[in-house]
DNA sequence: CGGGCGGTTGAGGTCAATCAATCAGAGTGG
DNA sequence: CCACTCTGATTGATTGACCTCAACCGCCCG
């Protein structure tokens, strides 16, 4: 991992969300490179930083005592993540890939009331996500969860068309709680409807975008 | 449902969560009750009021189209709910019994950074209750469930030795992402095991919580 | 060409859902 | 006080969606 200049990640940064909130992220954050499967903080670490996607992405990983993994969210380009109410990490976070962030240290984050307002807003968007996700885990069948995660996905990625998964089977399965065989199984019954078509293990087009939402209610 | 005045409601309370965020409802804001299963707002509404739970509970319902039915959280004397980040209300809040809360409208909140900074704060801790919960529904198995179901409503309503269930089998299942049937085999199951007593169906005490901890992992 | 890794496919098992009957408690009316 | 009813909870029998275990495939890379 190396360390950029932050004008270089600008303008080399893929799609930012253009929101607001943007601006919460200090002009003087560093920028910091991650490798495949490298952790970006650990479970119980201090939680002193707050980081931004630029390019990659980021799984925010949660572990039982038996090694049953669960992955609460996804970060994509443009996300922020790593706001945590109390000192420490409740989460391990990881790069998926190649990934960059910014990083800003968390205590120059909130001290004006602008910033805090902004924070805020951050943080009642992680627990809308968090919130679906209750309900795809509580109440939706595996097609549904697929439909689901494969529709936000594309929305998020704003793909036209195709668009890259930037995790592997095994990261879709702890994150919509199923196994690795089940996502395969059901990838390829999607794929047989006609509601998905995949080039490659990683490259989808979604045909039919509305027939997957009505798959989701 | 009648109003009452503030003096009244404060000293007929119950037990307050002693936090800080509790000087984020201002001192105007008025009490209202609601009786069993009557909706505090619904799903769409404007979201222009927060709420404080002076006595009794609620819950957070979200349906799916078929009826399909997640309850995301409940809400008990001392917890704050309703802020949401949209315009509109994105799940349905009702009262489990007679239940009476404190109402303020959102424009008068977060005025102040104060109070932007104390709204934020709660907002976070929902966050990490919902993440808590993406983890149970996705990754543990029915007891493992009911456990920390159990311990997490008797550390929430501080029971020492018993408490009441405020909420029905069928909210209970709802919660968890179960049917009502297997909450109550699972039930008479960790009774048989020695770690839950029923005395009548909703008078619950946890004999020995450590045990119970344990099937948490 | 061979080995390794991630993904897919198949066969069989399991946990929780479904369908259905019974039970317990609260309220009602005779 | 005792049927009767209504609602919510429990229990039982069976089914089914997803998991587990295992083999196989395809691609990449040495």
């Amino acid at each position: 991992m190396q360390a950029h200049s932050l004008s270089a990640m600008r303008t080399s940064a893929p799609p930012f969300a253009p929101g607001a909130e943007d601006d919460v992220f200090p002009l003087i954050s560093a920028a910091k490179s991650f490798g495949r499967d490298q952790a970006v903080y650990d479970d119980g670490d201090a939680a002193d930083c707050v980081y931004k996607v630029v390019s990659g992405a980021v799984r925010a990983v949660r572990l039982l005592a038996d090694g049953r993994r669960q992955i609460g969210e996804f970060y994509l380009p443009g996300d922020v993540f790593g706001v945590e109410l109390g000192e420490r990490r409740r989460a391990a976070a990881e790069a998926l890939g190649e990934t960059v962030l910014l990083v800003a240290r968390r205590a120059s984050l909130p001290a004006g009331p602008e910033q805090g307002g902004r924070l805020w807003r951050l943080a009642l968007r992680d627990l809308q996500r968090s919130q679906d996700h209750v309900l795809t885990l509580g109440r939706r069948t595996a097609s549904e969860r697929l439909a689901s995660f494969l529709l936000d996905l594309a929305e998020r990625l704003d793909a036209t068309g195709e668009f890259e998964l930037p995790m592997s089977r095994q990261d879709i399965a702890d994150y919509l709680g199923l196994t690795i065989e089940t996502v395969s199984r059901t990838l390829t019954q999607l794929q047989a409807d006609g509601l998905v078509r995949l080039s490659g293990v990683r490259r989808v087009r979604l045909p039919r975008p509305a027939a997957l939402a009505e798959l989701c209610e």
